[in-house]
DNA sequence: TTGACAATTGACCAGTCGGTCATTAGTATA
DNA sequence: TATACTAATGACCGACTGGTCAATTGTCAA
């Protein structure tokens, strides 16, 4: 299994060099000292390599920026946490931010694109639940303006140092941009983002997850993991999932057991949301 | 030369639905109804196509938008032209606008690196001296912050109707990003883009082109341009390059003759910075 | 040491690509 | 009609791709 890790980290980089379509297998096995055959016993296709890539980062990047906003009480620190998480995970897998910010423009292919779509609409739900704790009622109006506006903050200054590699104050970043966030959010008077616009680019494909599939996930995790605090956390989670006897603190502290670790991120993410932690 | 044009208009159409590299030349010539040979007579390779379209594009856009910032009397209008110009640009070359916002990211070729880096850096000139006259000193801490939100803000609106193909209100638009770069430029007080980074990843490539090199460029369109009144402006042009003797009004007019024609956008930019002219 | 099994290899395949060029079709002049 | 010229064709080339599989190597119990 350890094999699968080397390809992917080493196809991470050379992706984030030269692209997905630039990059052939045989660069990879190269760089990898392996032979064109070994890759194929870790993925049925190249194809296959790219989307397990995208879902171990997405994963851990959109389950670390909720967390961050579940779990922060103070709603005057919510931005800049929000901010600092962002940034934060953008630079510590910075050759991954590349890659995504390369190939989400021009995924082709129906699954790929199905899937940015649906992480994106994941990011735009923690987005939107922020901005909801920030104002509630108050700008109802201009509730989607200022979703794209720190959409758009955070593409924009994320090139900054995905492409160009300058050294990254972190703090300043996230105080600057929640000011700017709060600036807006305060000021605008004039939306362009209706309801109606963005029900007709709407997301349905974003369903809920059932109870089965959360099961199914949790099985597959528990069943792949070797013996541990983490484990045994999975499977008290599972018990809970079929019928709840757990307080709430308890199961918040099982999520915690398990969230650290980068396989459960996912089912760390689900849960908490199955459970509507809020923190 | 009109195969030219029609070689230009069919690629950009498989270019934006398929991508550059996914698009073959095979499907373009199919499309174009002629033969793989024919294509090799109008454009010497594959890659001198796609900087041709990208020369062709971006000398128009960047051409329409500095002309209307400089022409723009009354400063209150000022963001306003300039989001309407720039999204109106957009939305009319549509499918040149996803090839941009496809290909830039991920341009490994060292020529097309460096063309979207020039095309980048005239944007942020017209940008910067905009910025200047709307605020002059006032905001010189937060100058480069501002440019980079209107440059998100441009960024992220565009996908809207880029990728989504929804009925556009530029009027709504423009009066929305105009309010919010407003509300920003007047309340930040956190920059996070100081002057020292700005030129850490500096611009040195974008020299201004010498006199020599605006007359090179003038003769080759006074050359393959036939007998018209933008013709005898771009003579009469010349003329005053080498020995001004043309008041300012009169140059202006030529200026006005020729910035209709596509082929002529180039010269037009090139001329109004030389002379200095304000509108 | 043997033999059964799993892991690994890299030559090979069919297909696609950008690009070439001998050949052909079209056209205007004499 | 014959000639001279250009415009246009598409079969062909070499390079490279993602993917396969018979052959080889490594491993470990008997």
């Amino acid at each position: 299994m350890e094999k699968k890790q080397l390809i992917m980290d080493k196809a991470v980089e050379l992706f984030a060099k030269q692209g997905f379509e630039a990059t052939s297998i045989q660069q990879i096995t190269d760089h990898c000292g392996i032979s064109k055959g070994a890759f194929y016993l870790s993925f049925k296709s190249k194809d296959a390599l790219i989307v397990a890539l995208i879902d171990h980062f997405m994963i851990q990047f959109t389950e670390n920026i909720d967390y961050e906003v579940k779990s922060t009480k103070n709603v005057n620190d919510l931005l800049y946490n929000f901010y600092y998480a962002v940034f934060h995970s953008f630079h510590e897998h910075s050759d991954f931010a590349k890659i995504l910010m390369k190939e989400m423009m021009q995924s082709f292919d129906e699954e790929l694109f199905l899937k940015f779509h649906d992480y994106n609409g994941m990011m735009e739900k923690v987005i939107s639940s922020m901005v909801e704790r920030l104002y509630e009622d108050q700008i109802e109006q201009t509730k989607y303006d200022l979703m794209y506006c720190i959409k758009g903050l955070m593409k924009t200054y994320s090139e900054l140092f995905i492409f160009y590699e300058l050294p990254l104050d972190l703090d300043l970043l996230a105080r600057s941009l929640s000011e700017k966030t709060m600036i807006l959010a305060e000021n605008m008077t004039i939306p362009f983002i209706s309801n109606e616009m963005r029900e007709s680019f709407n997301h349905p494909l974003n369903e809920k997850p059932s109870q089965e599939q959360i099961l199914d996930i949790l099985e597959q995790n528990i069943a792949e993991m070797e013996a541990s605090i983490e484990k045994e956390s999975l499977v008290l989670l599972k018990q809970q999932l079929l019928e709840p006897t757990l307080s709430p603190p308890l199961v918040n502290g099982l999520l915690e057991n398990i969230r650290k670790h980068p396989h459960c991120k996912w089912a760390a993410y689900l849960l908490r949301n199955h459970f509507k932690l809020e923190h």
